[in-house]
DNA sequence: GCTATAGTTCGTTACATGACGAATTATAGA
DNA sequence: TCTATAATTCGTCATGTAACGAACTATAGC
């Protein structure tokens, strides 16, 4: 019978095993973000998305925010913040200047000239003609 | 064409995403042990014992010294390890109280205190009654 | 040189995981 | 109340990975 801790420190290491996830976080650092800016960015379909956004939640790396229909997910912050924050630091040191997360800065710094809104409608769009 | 920092990246969280592999940076804590050892503790094959050392030390968080046929496996130290320090200090706080860490420790105790050519032997010795 | 042996590599199998689209849920607005 | 819609859950498929035993490699000792 694996112990809590144990168990998720493994839900924590797996969670940052996949580089998706990996450009979640990178993405969150600067603030919180809602589910379609992150699709939008990672050009993945929202539910691949969403199954990616409830593992990190699962292991604590990220917290989510509803808001009518609308989820928006940040970096923990407090004691449960404290506790990974040495691997979001090790993390961001790292990929800080990684050609393929600054790509993903900028490609977010455009997307969130535009409201949410758009966006889904967009996503909507592009995925009917498809 | 992902960069090369971000492979090695991905390789160590993908190697520290294995219960096996976190068991043996743990038991590697206080000096280095030759493969037979390892195998002794983690109760597992050979080969599969080998395969996560391999792993490991392609992620850069083991060494591996050759002294005619045995292969001991250490911690890096040095600027090699200076990278990676951060993640086994986290790692290392967070299940140093663990159970089955303590379990683990408990055991190589023991197993140090027999020669290494026994413990092979002994391995041998049980698989050829399987 | 031969033989025994510590460790690795290879091939196979079972299971885990990431991706998608379709169906579902829950909320906002007409 | 009914419709549209942001997000999630579900079912499926392809790929990745951990485990094993068998075969292989390389070294030590006779």
């Amino acid at each position: 019978m694996p112990s809590e801790t144990l168990r998720s420190t493994l839900r924590i290491t797996k969670a940052l095993s996949d580089w998706q996830r990996i450009r979640i976080l990178m993405m969150l650092e600067p603030g919180e973000l809602c589910v379609c800016q992150i699709v939008e960015v990672l050009a993945l379909a929202p539910s691949t998305v969403s199954k990616h956004l409830s593992l990190l939640s699962a292991a604590g790396l990220v917290e989510v925010r509803k808001e009518g229909r609308w989820a928006h997910y940040k970096l923990p912050d407090g004691p449960a913040g404290a506790l990974i924050r040495p691997l979001l630091v090790w993390l961001h040191n790292r990929l800080r200047t990684e050609p393929a997360i600054r790509r993903d800065r900028q490609t977010l710094r455009a997307i969130l000239t535009c409201k949410p809104e758009r966006l889904c409608r967009r996503q909507r769009d592009r995925r009917k003609e498809s």
